[in-house]
DNA sequence: TTCCTTTCTTAACATACATCAACGGCAAGT
DNA sequence: ACTTGCCGTTGATGTATGTTAAGAAAGGAA
């Protein structure tokens, strides 16, 4: 059960035994099945989510009721809505379970103890934050500046198992563009 | 000089003032003209900057020698090729000086070393880290669900004093348009 | 000032993507 | 087996933005 996410963690700092206890301790196993909320606007959020396993999107509905998926999550993904999260706010966004998955979850507050406890967790998450932060940019500079063409084809090298595990039309809102314009450009591709 | 920065940390931690004068005590002063380059790309970026005066952009070659402005940085915003910078890794970025200016660095070493001895600034650039996550998220939202025309007034609301300092066509490659379809923008605006 | 370079605007045409509408496959439930 | 609803595909058409090219405006240098 904890194996993954001790391993996780060992990739960016380096624990003891004990410290790896101790944060196994402040852990909580959450399940989640498919088409169930792990979040909705307007909740505190006072929770981030290690995915063990499972499939789940992130997404934000605008003034007219449009979805836009921010994220999806999978294994060895963190998901909550951050900005909740770090900034006490309320939830702007929808977390919604496409598989039935298996989460481990941390408190706000069990956060702040480890912090105190065991520095190199600040550091840890340092580090996780700026790693999406650097993933964030390099998908601003595609939204921006690539065609559905090149995106659809970045989406299909980063993430190749999500591809077959979430239907079309997500995807194609994850990348901004009509599930029409998606189901043409696949075409072009397999012709070529 | 260091009324700024100290007012901009006072903004997210709370110090003593001899961690102040600590703090101050590691920054360094660098002035820097118009079109001269802070940061080019392969360099080691082992500093990080404050904008106490001035005008710079942050912008990405592609293959294709196609430059996509990342990041306007004027006064109290930081600065730097933060990939290149926590992961020690050779610089992506260009980061060209718009108009003269006077920033204030830190170096890598110094800011372990303030880690270790005032551990409120890992929480500081966290925090900071964390904003710009949440701004580029919106960004992201931005590029893929709005039309240029909502990116541009964004833009100009977000940003009202660089929009009379930089040159039209860097606010068209940051919005990821051409100056010519800026134009047009800004020309049926007029109209209405 | 005048000249020269850079930046901005406009127009004509090309292209990519959205929109709208229809159809077919497929899975779930009856 | 039949129906129903969801999803993916396809075609016709509209709109926004890119491309190319030219000239106007603005800014710097002599």
């Amino acid at each position: 059960m904890y194996t993954k996410i001790l391993q996780h963690v060992s990739r960016t700092i380096e624990l003891t035994p004990s410290e790896k206890e101790e944060f196994i301790g402040i852990l909580f196993e959450k399940k989640i099945s498919k088409k169930q909320f792990l979040i909705q606007p307007g909740e505190k959020v006072v929770e981030e989510f290690y995915v063990v396993k499972g499939c789940l999107k992130a997404y934000y509905l605008d003034e007219m009721s449009n979805k836009h998926i921010l994220q999806f999550a999978i294994e060895d993904w963190w998901t909550s809505d951050f900005e909740a999260f770090f900034n006490e706010l309320p939830a702007q966004l929808h977390i919604e379970c496409l598989e039935d998955s298996v989460l481990l979850g941390i408190h706000k507050d069990s956060l702040a103890t480890l912090y105190e406890r065991i520095p190199q967790f600040e550091r840890f998450f340092r580090i996780k934050i700026t790693n999406a932060f650097v993933s964030l940019r390099s998908r601003i500079l595609s939204s921006l500046q690539k065609n559905s063409k090149q995106r659809y084809l970045e989406f299909c090298e980063a993430y190749p198992n999500i591809e077959q595990r979430v239907a079309n039309y997500h995807i194609a809102n994850y990348l901004g563009i009509k599930p029409e314009s998606l189901s043409r450009i696949r075409k072009k591709l397999v012709r070529t």
